[in-house]
DNA sequence: CCTTAATCGGATATCCAATATCCGGATAAA
DNA sequence: TTTATCCGGATATTGGATATCCGATTAAGG
């Protein structure tokens, strides 16, 4: 039960193409390049994220990914079930419905307690991926960072975009 | 990112052990007979439960699993933990140090604020599993479920532990 | 119009963890 | 001694995560 790397890529990324300048995008290829991650794989995550309204795409010479909303509006439960899929991570097979005492499928008015219990807690989790923001967590990070990183990273921004 | 089978299996089986008379244990062939779940596998995920202290074994003639201590004080969390191994879900490969514009590995003084994220809300996560212990799941599954049913799975274990 | 750079999506290959089986050893009851 | 059971290592199988490649499409620029 582990989450992708997609996830941890693509989370990152959404921090470099919110300090890009408006109207400008990277190339699946740039971002690639910028964290050391195979690009033709990347490029399928970033597919994802666009697909489900979290980047959007130019295609042809000089375009690239941006952000689709603001970074307050973006959320890492966005990021997670846009690489990961909707997210009931908890697979109900209905074994109260097998064996010598198994319910028949018509008594089964109630979903199954177990599966309830794990769906209350996985919503709770949801809540709290989506209470994380790019915002919030590009605040901490430049809190953290030094300022000479951040110029590194605006100025290989930059660069990109000339 | 899903959730594998021992859990949905583990969890239900340890309702079962609960209703158990004391000092009796149930077989793994028993218990996998019950729910039509294979034998040998299963055998596997007991053990792993047996390890974190969720059910007790008894080798030998007769033997078999018994829960190691009350409903109240096992939780989903409990189970989980012993099926998937420690939690943390997130795998952060510090590709913050990776590329250009990465960091000197003796610069990363703070944690990663990508991984700081995803480790916060999985605190809650974890928290909410533990939430629900075994003793709340068999009371909302009282509730649902008609006399009969659990009748039928009283006379079940009655049957075995003769 | 042609070349170049870029995304899009389908097909495919590889790798690894989840799933599943088997067996020999240990243990305890009858 | 026989039988029933857990224990743990070795091993197979399966499926999803990871990764690559390529042809189609789109757009910028000469």
């Amino acid at each position: 039960m582990q989450i992708g790397k997609g996830v941890e890529w693509t989370a990152h990324i959404c921090t470099i193409l919110a300090i890009l300048p408006p109207g400008k995008g990277l190339s699946v290829d740039a971002l690639a390049e910028f964290f050391e991650i195979p690009g033709a794989y990347l490029s399928k995550q970033m597919q994802l994220l666009r697909r489900h309204g979290v980047v959007e795409s130019v295609r042809g010479k000089g375009g690239g990914y941006r952000l689709a909303r603001g970074v307050e509006e973006i959320t890492l439960l966005d990021i997670v079930s846009a690489i990961e899929g909707p997210m009931p991570v908890f697979r109900c097979t209905e074994i109260r419905q097998n064996g010598p005492c198994g319910l028949k499928r018509k008594d089964c008015l109630h979903p199954c307690e177990v599966a309830s219990a794990f769906a209350s807690a996985e919503q709770i989790y949801r809540d709290a991926l989506q209470a994380q923001t790019l915002a919030s967590i590009m605040q901490q990070a430049t809190a953290n960072s030094g300022p000479e990183h951040l110029l590194d990273i605006a100025e290989w921004v930059q660069q990109q975009t000339a």
